[in-house]
RNA sequence: GGCCCUAUCGUCUAACGGUUAGGACAUGAGCUUUUCAAGCUCAGAAUCGGGGUUCGAUUCCCCGUAGGGUCACCA
């Protein structure tokens, strides 16, 4: 099942009706990494057959999600610019007999007259598929269906078995929900005289409640995750070892490990739930590789410079799961501290103890503060000179008051952190404001 | 409803018919601890049911059951 006998062709054929749905980009995925695997070609066909529905900024949200993601494709098409091909592939089945003209009664607006039908023999198609093993379908229920509206207006079927004849498309790897479009298409790809594609149905990514992944279920959009700071590399990731795995007990793997472990025939045959969870944990694993993205954000975000990103660095790594987390940080949550804090007199003692142990306290921080020139003042550092007077006068007592002074913050990170973050003067100005209130 | 597909912890999954049914995410507990986050350790948690086949079924077959997909002059 993994060596084929020719160069494999696959395609990927979304239709611009909507933006690139995760599902369509692990149809993507699995497709580039078999045709990566096996030196073939992968084709990008857009199936905008339907000017109704069609909308240019859908097809231009395909093609940057899957550049996004590192998907790049071989070829590209538009079903739109083709119907000359489709016209004279018509015109020969109808000639043939294997389809005709016929007159209808409209059952709804907009419907024509006259369309062209496919003449069905009304026998049982049996395909083997590389994912389910045997499928057989009786076509007679299908009848006549339609394949066109005019000679210039093809229809989906008809439009996927001509591109996929004419293109050689040689694997359609697609999802389980196209299983029962199969007959039909293999139907008409008979009666173009086309050889039969090997055929994939991967299953289908399912919400939480096991139902296909709609919009109703929250962000479908490949665009969308992207936008709410994951990293490519994590989607990548997470969305291949969706339905597929190479076996092993190892979960992360770049794109040119993908390409080399992919196999078809360990592609799942249930539909796998979506897992936000999981996602997360792929993007945290991603985010703490490139803290240079990370940086750079929380330089956006606190307009500070690259030194005071740098040291915000560690805090930040811990407590994200996208770069979009970045922001509530700085914006109110754990991290926004850059600002001159408040802090309520009452606030600043340790449980149960008075404004005085506080204030002691903190004129001895000070002390040994000062005791630091400004080149040694780091976290090893402070926390050396700190913790012994912590130790001594009970820790709660001395680095409650010290980091609710330096941040005004019920949570935060440790004061020795702050205290390096803000840096030396900054501690010492907000101690030194502390122990103002406290004695007020 | 017809047709088709599917079925291992809550979730993603591993286990050429022979394993104490493994891992990851999530969850819980403990450790650490000034708060928070992180980290470390441990724990609980699954083969849908019933029949076969077999010395032996998670694994193969059949029947149920459950879930899903699809039934356009959309793709």
């Amino acid at each position: 099942m993994s060596h084929p006998e020719k160069t494999p062709v696959v395609r990927i054929a979304p239709s611009p009706t909507g933006n690139l749905h995760i599902g369509t980009a692990r149809a993507a995925l699995f497709n580039f990494l078999y045709s990566k695997k096996h030196g073939g070609k992968f084709i990008l066909r857009i199936e905008d057959t339907d000017k109704e529905r069609n909308k240019p900024e859908y097809e231009k949200n395909i093609t940057d999600g899957l550049s996004w993601l590192g998907i790049s494709w071989d070829e590209f098409y538009r079903q739109s610019e083709r119907v000359e091909i489709y016209r004279s592939h018509l015109k020969k089945l109808i000639e043939n007999g294997k389809a005709y003209i016929s007159k209808e009664t409209p059952l709804k607006e907009g419907w024509r007259e006259e369309v062209i039908r496919f003449k069905n023999t009304n026998v049982k198609i049996k395909f083997d598929d590389v994912i389910r093993g045997e499928v057989e379908f009786d076509t007679t229920e299908l009848g006549d269906f339609v394949i066109a509206r005019s000679l210039d207006e093809p229809l989906y079927h008809l439009a996927v078995a001509i591109d996929d004849f004419e293109m050689g498309v040689t694997h359609v790897i697609r999802g389980e929900d196209h299983i029962s479009n199969t007959p039909r298409q293999i139907l008409i790809a008979e009666a173009l005289g086309a050889a039969r594609p090997i055929y994939a149905h991967i299953p289908l990514i399912l919400a939480p409640d096991r139902s296909k992944l709609s919009k109703r279920h929250g962000a479908v959009a490949l665009t969308e995750y992207r936008d709410r700071g994951y990293l490519p590399e994590a989607m990548l990731n997470y969305l291949a070892l969706l339905g597929w795995n190479p076996g092993g007990e190892e979960e992360l793997f770049t794109i040119s490990q993908l390409i080399e472990l992919f196999d078809l025939g360990r592609v799942q045959k249930g539909g796998a739930v979506f897992n936000i969870d999981k996602l997360n944990w792929f993007n945290r694993e991603y985010i703490k590789q490139s803290p240079e993205i990370v940086k750079k954000e929380i330089m956006k975000i606190t307009s500070t410079d690259i030194s005071t990103a740098e040291k915000f660095l560690p805090p930040v790594l811990e407590r994200i799961s996208t770069l979009g987390n970045i922001k509530n940080l700085f914006n109110g949550g754990e991290l926004d501290f850059l600002n001159e804090p408040k802090c309520p007199k009452e606030k600043l003692p340790w449980k149960g103890e008075t404004s005085n142990t506080a204030g002691k306290n903190l004129e001895k921080i000070k002390a040994l503060f000062e005791s630091l020139d400004e080149k040694r003042f780091t976290i090893e550092n402070i926390k050396a000179v700190t913790m012994p007077f912590a130790e001594s006068a009970g820790r709660g007592s001395v680095l409650w008051p010290l980091r609710y002074a330096l941040t005004g913050k019920e949570k935060s990170p440790d004061p020795f952190s702050v205290a390096y973050i803000l840096g030396k003067n900054e501690s010492l100005a907000r101690i030194g404001r502390a122990i103002k209130t406290l004695n007020a």
